[in-house]
RNA sequence: GCCUCUGUAGCUCAGUUGGUAGAGCAGGGGACUGAAAAUCCCCGUGUCAUUGGUUCGAUUCCGAUCGGAGGCA
């Protein structure tokens, strides 16, 4: 007999409105907001991550988002960390946390309790390895896994060396394979009784039609200033920060550099942002619990009914007089 | 009006000395466990402008028509 907590998350790609359902959903369940996104987590890359605006901020609490400085590094394992200690406040305030971000391996690893091993890290033997293969070439270090892991090396493609080196990494530090880790937090209890609703829109092109919208917002809303900001940083940075990857701030800076038009910079970002989009929803189409909401056929006002009839067919909430108690889950 | 060049994948263009075609970009699909807005993998049939002719066979050669670009009047 174990209680799990209730949480509510809204992953789903970017531009589909996840924030303003989110903030609905917050008020009218008595919620609290945490971020799932990698990038809106820096402090002052508000209008290039679509950070929620200072009206949005104060319509419900948020937690893990524009906290962190440029310079810092942050990885899952950082953010399963803190959400989990924010999400525990939230429970403690006898709140929901609703979960609100695009980042899937975030929403993934949270959800579904994945074992981060803190001996399992290490940057200064990461240097390391990037430094052989850079002299070695790409199969010889994909080979070196192979020896270690033969189970990882299959899954992972000999060109994708930032991924086979996290292995090699992780069987060097940890002793164990790294596809053992993979098996062992596939077995793991997810730690709360969640219900993921992922906004999508049916119809890709009105996807992709409102992310190119929401990039000349963007412009219109001072991204050149925030990112020739974020440029200059960069530019006096010994190492290129976590931070510099996001979409938005990196296709600038050769417009800074002279080196492309602005137009041509523009274009490059709304590009890049409509595939990650589309990862996003390869990403999420691999999630079994994913309730989508097919944002195409709704307003805001029909979106919040539509999710709080789902959770009602979810048993996740009952109705008590004139408002919404969130069922307990004793099981 | 005349002359020249040009019309091939959504875009820019190759190419076939006549046997129905291929690159880049765009696009599509997929993977993903400590950089994830990252990283990586896979995917190219299109009335070769239209229409006649020559030919066993034409997108390729010839003519006409219709687009486009340039030049001369």
């Amino acid at each position: 007999m174990k209680e799990k907590k209730k949480l509510l998350a809204v992953t789903g790609p970017t531009a589909t409105g996840k924030t303003a359902l989110g903030i609905a959903l917050a008020k009218q369940l008595n919620g609290e907001i945490v971020s799932c996104d990698s990038m809106q987590v820096y402090q002052g890359l508000r209008v290039g991550t679509a950070q929620p605006s200072n009206e949005e901020l104060a319509q419900a609490p948020h937690h893990l988002v524009g906290f962190l400085p440029w310079e810092e590094a942050f990885s899952v394992s950082d953010y399963v960390d803190m959400a989990g200690k924010v999400i525990a406040g939230v429970h403690g305030r006898g709140r929901l946390p609703v979960l609100v971000g695009g980042t899937g391996l975030y929403a993934r690893s949270l959800l579904r309790g994945f074992d981060f091993r803190e001996e399992a890290r290490s940057d200064e033997l990461r240097q390391k390895l990037f430094q052989e293969a850079e002299e070695l070439g790409p199969e010889a270090m994909h080979e070196r896994l192979a020896e270690l892991d033969p189970a990882a090396a299959g899954a992972i493609h000999p060109n994708n060396v930032k991924r086979a080196l996290r292995a090699l990494e992780y069987c060097m530090l940890s002793g164990e394979p790294f596809s053992q880790q993979t098996l062992r937090s596939r077995q793991a209890e997810p730690p709360y009784d969640y219900v993921m609703i992922c906004p999508v829109f049916r119809d890709r092109q009105k996807l992709y039609d409102r992310i190119d919208r929401r990039v000349d917002q963007m412009l219109d809303a001072g991204l050149l200033q925030e990112a020739e900001d974020f440029y200059c940083f960069c530019c006096t940075a010994e190492k290129r920060p976590t931070a510099a990857q996001s979409i938005g701030y990196k296709e600038l800076f050769p417009y800074f550099d002279g080196q492309l038009s602005l137009e041509e910079a523009v274009e490059n970002i709304k590009r890049e942002s409509r595939r990650y989009a589309k990862r996003q929803l390869t990403w999420f189409s691999r999630e079994p619990e994913a309730r989508y909401l097919y944002m195409d056929e709704l307003d805001a006002q029909q979106a919040v009914e539509a999710c709080m009839k789902l959770l009602k067919e979810e048993h996740f909430l009952r109705k008590e007089g004139a408002g919404w108690i969130i069922e307990s889950s004793v099981q």
